[in-house]
DNA sequence: TATGAATGAGATTTCATTCAT
DNA sequence: AATGAATGAAATCTCATTCAT
């Protein structure tokens, strides 16, 4: 049995992702939740917050999906393949609310708040789990010689990419996804193991 | 001289870059062009029409200045890298008003109208543009074998990706776009030109 | 003491009569119930709902002392021209906000909503009040053969049209409504009774 | 060929009707026409002067339709019932543009404006009509000893209401319209001329 | 904690009318 | 006479947030 409280993130966090934050009001996150208007600011204090409480949820569970796949791998490129994977799997899994996120995320083009920082912070420990699995494979000889920031930053990107095509656009062909894991790992391999 | 409007589309552009669509209100947007509120809907109907008319009127001028680029090479892979240096370059123009398009285009978190299908079609051009420079790449040899459709949404995706962490973001590393290049060169170059 | 939906409502019944439905605004209805002008979407949804709420209003009292007429009459004939003076009483009633009425209902020239039906199968009811006075009066004789679903519409036509006349126009002498009973009275009374 | 002015008021004449005077807005009125926007106030002067005008218009070709009708008639209560049925037969012409007339008459429910007085004084000119052929049949001896006064208003009740049951609401049955005159013909009729 | 009525500022949109050309 | 861009007041409606219960 879920909480009043509980059952308004749930709600929030589906309604965010299907209509965006400009379109989702308070009653419609009261109606879905089958609960009282009120008790929105009442347990939430205010829409940018319950906005970004939704985000949060949805990427603490994305960290520890991540994380997990990561400790799955017995090399760093693995690991990071592995990241690359399950970041891709989450995103087209249908309980994962990954459209929240979207538009909560640094990456968003929606204009948000002061809180916009807590996310900048949170989000980055993403990126500091993928910069983990480069430095191991570069010490376990796994991976070739990168500058490690960069190619952090050039692997979620192509992510973000490869993601905003998949969910947001009618432009993606079948095997995207797939093809941009080959992409990363040809990055990745050091060149003798090109061959 | 410019026609009242012309000023519209002007402040338009400008503040939907700066501010998002949410933020941008009518008074804001007459105030900026110096003009009277009502000639927003008298010249460009409603809110998202007069939107996307500035996203488009940004997408217009990015395709003249990627055709521009790519016109400019002398052969395919040449091509593609120019279209990627023009669209990295464009994107951090400040004349530009990249943010508008960023908003508007396919790629943005955005919920839009039913207009959105006019967004589609005409920046599929922007990835006819590249996927023609790959064909005459493979053909004039200075492309490896590679899957035409997937790659130019792989690149895309990867242009996406780093132009979004380097406007919307505070992630970029110093020289993210340069890396961007090379990852797209390396992509492209036949093997034997890796050595 | 009034909760404020109902300030609202009899508020709306007084404009809408007073100054009909597009001089009638929210601004004006808020003030005069002494209410905040969102209260009347939050209870009413939006304004031709309001208008419809406050004609049915009147209609279903109208409805009560059409009843109550037709019931104290020890014959068909007598129920039908209780019925007439009923309805006419009432229009001319200082505290029935009759003009509502007359805006809203299916005998009005102005161009209403899809609710429209609402008001058409409600105000039926008061025809088929008229029509079981007439089937009564020529059961027990008291009202001559007539063809009894024309001649609900027929005097009904009378009764709008008499009240039309003196409630819109400046045309009515001075004993219309009188004269009218009497013309639906000759209609109704058998020859014999004529002499 | 029509001159600007005429395509003007055909136009206002035809979406009065259809649409009422709220619905009806320059832009549609000179979309219609083929014209100007500007034209309107520069040969009109505001919206109510161009309503008079177009309910005007048609007031002036029904007054002439029931003048011939009443020339037609051979005695007082032959011209009264042509009077009627003249009125009806205009109703549901659908050259005659009778709603715009319905919307602007002295009977419309719609609030107008300070040149009612006009459409008022005219729209009498109707009744006048019926007067002279209810004085000529007592005259004549085709109708019975009446109130002349009296009886005009009832019958040019009679005549709105039915037409308003006919061309407003879901309500008028099969022959209406010719029950409409039988009533009539009985209220005029001497009694002798029952039997 | 829970409710939902109440508030009112603010947004979009409409449109008669004006006016320069 | 003719055009249609330009104006801006006013209307409807939305909605986050407050608050009494």
């Amino acid at each position: 049995m879920m909480t009043k409280k509980e059952a308004l993130l749930k709600a929030a966090k589906e309604l965010f992702g299907e209509c965006g934050y400009a379109e989702t009001t308070f009653k419609k996150i009261s109606e879905r939740a089958g609960v009282a208007l009120g008790l929105l600011t009442h347990h939430y204090g205010n829409k940018e917050k319950l906005f970004l409480a939704a985000g949060l949820d949805v990427l603490e569970h994305f960290l520890v999906v991540l994380q997990d796949a990561c400790d799955r791998a017995s090399n760093g490129r693995e690991g990071a393949l592995n990241f690359c994977r399950a970041y891709l799997d989450f995103s087209i899994d249908p309980d994962s609310n990954w459209l929240v996120l979207v538009r909560c995320s640094p990456y968003s083009d929606m204009k948000t708040s002061a809180d916009r920082e807590l996310m900048f912070k949170k989000f980055n420990e993403v990126h500091q789990l993928l910069e983990q699995q480069l430095w191991r494979g570069i010490e376990d000889g796994s991976i070739r010689e990168i500058l490690v920031k960069e190619t952090v930053q050039i692997l979620m990107s192509l992510l973000v990419g490869v993601n905003r095509t998949r969910v947001l656009t009618p432009y993606a062909p079948p095997h995207l996804y797939r093809e941009a894991i080959d992409f990363a790992s040809r990055a990745l391999t050091p060149c003798n193991a090109c061959e």
